[in-house]
DNA sequence: ACAACATATGCCGGTCGCCGATATATATAG
DNA sequence: CTATATATATCGGCGACCGGCATATGTTGT
């Protein structure tokens, strides 16, 4: 297994599947509404990610089933899964607060109130 | 200007900048410290990456030097570059926190406590 | 009847950020 | 005098993601 961090799209996918079980096209909107719209997560990365997910046992097939004569399959986070996705949460929480008391504790070069030491 | 996520690298190099201008080996130092060691980004990353960072025009070149007679590029964040990771750190915070809900939410199927609805 | 769109899965070529290795050069430690 | 730290830079390759295409059924609009 690859300890590499998660890119956004997987990142969104695990999240999705965090909750309760989805099938593919399901995710794709699921996703869009997470992002408020932002994230359109492509077929062409979404079922290739599955894949892969699927072989690094992050995530399983829960069940097949035809729903309106269209067939679904229904992908569950599995245990690891959902180990990486806290592990990950839990490093980019700090990285994200570690950015932003950067951008708070800033050294302002060009700008000094009258009287300020150099 | 390509409005597509960052990757860590990218988003620890903008994070280790936020604060003060730094130059290219003391990024990888200072992102090592960041990260408690976890994190030790590739000279091959570094460099190709303050190049595309020059080019979106996240970072500037604030100065050069030589210090112990060996020479240095000093960065620094430019404006966009701290709207860049402003924006980016926002966006993950809303990421993270998604997560963190749904995997509270989880819907449990295996185990149930005995009396609880189907 | 036919077109357009939503649902649903899947493949393939290309792009691009990251990795690992290598190269170069100076200063310091053993 | 060799190894390690400091410091920059290039190159080949890998892999995640994108965009486009293909396929098939169901629904909505004209």
């Amino acid at each position: 297994m690859s300890d590499r961090p998660l890119q956004e799209p997987t990142l969104l996918l695990l999240t999705a599947l965090a909750d309760e079980p989805r099938h593919g096209y399901g995710l794709i909107q699921e996703i869009e509404a997470i992002s408020q719209g932002r994230v359109r997560i492509r077929t062409g990365t979404l079922y290739g990610a599955l894949d892969r997910l699927l072989q690094q046992g992050l995530i399983q097939v829960e069940r097949e089933e035809v729903v309106d004569g269209r067939a679904r399959k229904v992908y569950a986070l599995a245990e690891e899964g959902r180990r990486a996705l806290a592990a990950e949460t839990q490093r980019l929480r700090a990285v994200v607060a570690e950015a932003e008391r950067r951008m708070a504790a800033r050294r302002v070069l060009a700008v000094r109130p009258k009287g300020a030491p150099a």
